[in-house]
DNA sequence: ACAAATTGTTAGGTTTGCCTTACACTCATG
DNA sequence: CATGAGTGTAAGGCAAACCTAACAATTTGT
């Protein structure tokens, strides 16, 4: 008997990540429209889909709209929110351009650490609440 | 005709980098080493060792030493100085214990644009400089 | 110098994640 | 309500990167 494994692989949590982006946004998501955002083939996604749903983070009913379960919200935010401390890091604290700081944290979201990236969120509000550090840093640039 | 690949996978970038790493350590390094280092079959090591060897980016005969060309040798600083900088970042700026600095700093290294590395590094060396940043930041912990 | 240990390679397998093709199913509109 | 557009999925393939097992080649130690 093979036990489920837990931890999404990168494919993966993209689904799972635009899967809650289009609920949060609450825009209706079927398979075909993930497939055209994701830039990945109706049948990859239907694979993918269905192995969401064995691990219990989607609903899914062929032709219908895709759903979120609670668990799999849970999951998609950890995602998404080491996604966005990232961008924002990358944006307001080293001045990369918004598209460059989105691509890199596109990718590393799926690899950094947890405690990583609490650790980049403490800092990057640190110095929103100290701006002169950032004002003094790109003077120099 | 297919035109080589200058772009290296995750994969191969790790082996050169631990060639790399012996070389400037002048440590002797066979194949079989390298596999015990990485933790990968010997037989892996061997497939690895026969792209590498194509790309020019080592030079190896069979129960020899592997040595590394000057392209490799290129392209294995890009990849060290990456992780060193992400190591020191996570280390010396927001905290990050050694081991957890260097497993992420491992990952994210072949993933990380150059510019965005470049911007680390600097932002790195600009708390190096004004170490009243780190001091006021650790305070708040 | 020869046996034992080490090193390297080959062949064949597995897994993952993608693909295309082809077909089936559903929806929506004239 | 039929038909074309849209959606889903099964089958079969491919490539990358790993594996084990078995064997071959080399090196080392006594």
């Amino acid at each position: 008997m093979i036990t489920k494994n837990k931890q999404l692989s990168s494919g993966l949590e993209d689904y799972l990540e635009t899967i809650y982006i289009a609920h949060i946004k609450k825009q209706p998501l079927k398979g075909a429209e993930l497939a055209r955002q994701l830039n990945i083939s109706r049948a990859s996604v239907s694979e993918a889909l269905s192995k969401l749903v064995a691990k219990k983070l989607i609903k899914y009913d062929s032709y219908k709209e895709i759903s979120i379960t609670e668990e799999g919200k849970e999951q998609a935010i950890k995602i998404y929110n080491k996604h966005n401390a990232l961008k924002h890091f990358f944006e307001e604290i080293i001045g990369v351009e918004k598209k460059e700081a989105e691509e890199n944290a596109c990718k590393i979201e799926h690899i950094i650490s947890q405690n990583v990236f609490d650790k980049i969120s403490d800092f990057t509000q640190f110095c929103r609440e100290n701006p002169e550090i950032i004002n003094k840093y790109k003077k120099l640039k």
